[in-house]
RNA sequence: GUAGCCAUAGCUCAGUUGGAUAGAGCAUUAGAUUGCGGAUCUAAAGGCCGGAGGUUCGAAUCCUCUUGGCUACACCA
């Protein structure tokens, strides 16, 4: 058994002793204050690693014990060092600040324990152990395939997804698909008047590709048909009557659809663990308005409609159900929220959708509330930016919206040249494969690495580049100490190397950052899982990467001096590696043994 | 018009309980390889953190105002 390493445990052990001292020296200069048990010791990070693992500014203190700074810190340092259960470390006072320099090497055998014991368990915690989180992402409509603003959410949803449940969330990751309504009347129209029976395989083209082509080709036919609109609701009726024919050209078109963006999500490594239909759902929520009606919540105007009052967070009035008694979006959201509450009794339902709803998301949290579901406080708007081009908006109607299959294709391509021009296609094992992964991690990491919040302007080829901040960067980084760790493997073999891991020897500077690192990824996840944001993790895994790339460029690792250091760093090495593991798979990034 | 979000280096972005000299990458310039993968590393240069006030010992961060951009405000979804 071993002592678990936890940097917040350090944290507090220091945190403790400082408020020990401080008290210590408050009583001798003869203060008495209720402000010191109130203020806070900050533990914070210095701005050089030299300085220390920790910094806790004095200038809160300095009011309260009437000295300035600088003389507290000197002071204080000398009460520590003299405290009976001082935690192992040294401290120094530079200027106003208190420096702590912890035990991290003392605590590195603990670590690898624990990396070698969970291994791609590292990094979770219990932060969230007891939550049952629902997550919806993604949200195609079935009559156009993927563009790069829905890999923005899929990207978002699985991270955060994956991210939570790293923080012991239990998580359920579901779908709704949009398979009805005028927009897809518009696409099988479009087929009954152009399509002459084809398919996707007559005329080998994608599924959801094939069906797109139908809706652009309604747009086109629209602009000199001025009964084109009428007609579309004309079908849109027959649908919603269950006319024959209508419901088998629906099906027919919408199976095509949804197979080929489920081949898309395959692509992008996307998955969910239940699918919602839209045709299926469209019509729950109305019998929930007009319970709410009966309670007074809503009120009917002279035309019968149902309408709420949003008075109340300063809003308008809003209708939830139109005066021929027919739902809308709002209303159909309403009657899936409830009903996916059945399904599973989450206590976190995240909704991952673009900003532009930030609107509807208020009031349909809003109404749920007013209709007393107590699961109401516990709904979340993950509200995520636009995705731009560097020339300007995607704008459908100007045809520049970037396609997410043929983007997925470019930057594969461009991959597939890279290692083609660097002679290695023998040593990465399929090569389709192993460049569809590198387009995969230029994507993700790119997306990612922007806060949701923000718009952002995405740029292909700075993605895909293998200089810089960007997914292969780090992928190569992983490649690397892979193919280290496969030469230690084989030298060891040969000479039966048996020497234990001795961290002592871990003296440098960068060496001594590099595990004080490691240790604070579990907090780094759970971070990102308070805040929803797997920025953090990006972050994290750049400067790691960085960190590594530039010690095991200076220094030697297989051919350090003794067996001893060779193995020390090959050990640390080993644990860096399994971070990258784990933070790479929490951010969409594919881990490759050689690339 | 009303509300929400955003504004940090030439460009793309980090930067949360308010703390030390505001950080990366790209591009530019200058360097490093008798090395475990150079798809690398080092350095220089680049800043009125949109502007003005305020709170504070201390503000990119909090408050007010202001300018600019985006978005929403359908008996569409």
């Amino acid at each position: 058994m071993y002592w678990k390493v936890i940097m917040k445990d350090i944290k507090n052990s220091w945190e403790k002793a400082i408020s020990k001292a401080i008290a210590a020296y408050a009583l001798s200069l003869n203060i008495k204050s209720d402000d010191l048990l109130t203020t806070r010791i900050m533990i914070q990070t210095p701005p050089k690693p030299e300085l220390g693992d920790f910094a806790v500014p004095l200038f809160p203190f300095s009011k309260i014990l009437r000295k300035s700074p600088h003389i507290i810190a000197a002071d204080i340092k000398n009460i520590i060092e003299k405290l009976e259960n001082k935690p192992p470390g040294y401290v120094t006072a530079d200027g106003p600040y208190l420096n702590i320099r912890a035990d991290i090497v003392g605590l590195a055998e603990n670590l690898w324990k624990e990396i070698g014991t969970v291994q791609s368990a590292y990094g979770n915690n219990t932060s969230m152990c007891d939550q049952k989180v629902m997550i919806e992402f993604s949200c195609p409509n079935t009559n156009k395939p993927l563009h790069l603003g829905h890999l923005r959410n899929d990207t978002i949803g699985e991270s955060i997804a994956a991210i939570i449940g790293a923080n012991g969330a239990d998580v359920y990751k579901v779908n709704l698909i949009n398979d009805r309504g005028i927009h897809i009347c518009k696409s099988m129209l479009a087929y009954m008047k152009f399509g002459n029976e084809t398919t996707p395989e007559s005329e080998n083209v994608k599924s959801d590709h094939f069906v797109g082509k139908y809706y652009v080709e309604y747009n086109n036919w629209a602009k000199s048909s001025p009964n084109a609109e009428k007609e579309a609701q004309e079908l849109l009726v027959k649908w919603e009557n269950g006319d024959k024919d209508t419901i088998d050209l629906w099906s027919r078109m919408n199976t095509w659809a949804i197979n080929g963006i489920f081949e898309t999500y395959k692509r992008t490594g996307i998955s969910f663990d239940k699918l919602y239909y839209e045709s299926k759902t469209y019509t729950l929520g109305k019998d929930l308005v007009l319970q709410g009606l009966k309670d007074g919540v809503f009120y009917k105007e002279i035309d019968d409609s149902i309408w709420i009052d949003l008075e109340e967070i300063g809003l308008d009035k809003k209708v939830l159900l139109r005066s021929d008694g027919t739902s809308l979006y709002l209303t159909q959201d309403l009657g899936t929220a409830v009903s996916r509450h059945k399904d599973l009794p989450f206590n976190k339902l995240i909704y991952v959708v673009g900003s532009e709803q930030q609107y509807h998301f208020k009031v349909l949290f809003y109404v749920l509330k007013k209709l007393g579901l107590s699961w109401a406080d516990n709904l979340h708007h993950l509200s995520y930016g636009m995705v731009n081009l560097p020339d300007g908006k995607m704008k459908s109607r100007e045809g520049t919206v970037v396609d997410a299959d043929d983007l997925i294709e470019t930057l594969s391509d461009m991959a597939k040249q890279e290692i083609i021009s660097k002679n290695r296609e023998d040593s990465v094992g399929d090569l389709s494969e192993t460049s569809s992964a590198i387009a995969r991690a230029a994507l993700n990491y790119y997306l990612l690495q922007v806060n949701p919040a923000k718009d952002m302007i995405f740029n292909p080829a700075e993605s895909i580049a293998f200089n810089g901040n960007t997914g292969p960067y780090l992928q190569y980084m992983g490649a690397r100490i892979s193919s280290m760790l496969r030469k230690f493997a084989l030298t060891q073999k040969d000479n039966s190397m048996t020497v234990a891991f001795d961290p002592s020897l871990l003296k440098l500077q960068v060496e001594h950052s590099l595990l004080k690192h490691i240790m604070m990824f579990p907090e780094t996840v759970e971070q990102a899982g308070r805040e929803l944001n797997p920025t953090n993790i990006a972050v994290y895994l750049y400067d790691l990467s960085r960190m590594y790339s530039r010690y095991y460029h200076d220094h030697q690792i297989l051919r350090a001096g003794s067996d001893e250091l060779i193995y020390a760093r090959v050990v640390l090495s080993k644990m860096v590696l399994q971070v990258l593991r784990n933070a790479f798979s929490l951010i969409g990034i594919p881990f490759l043994e050689s690339m």
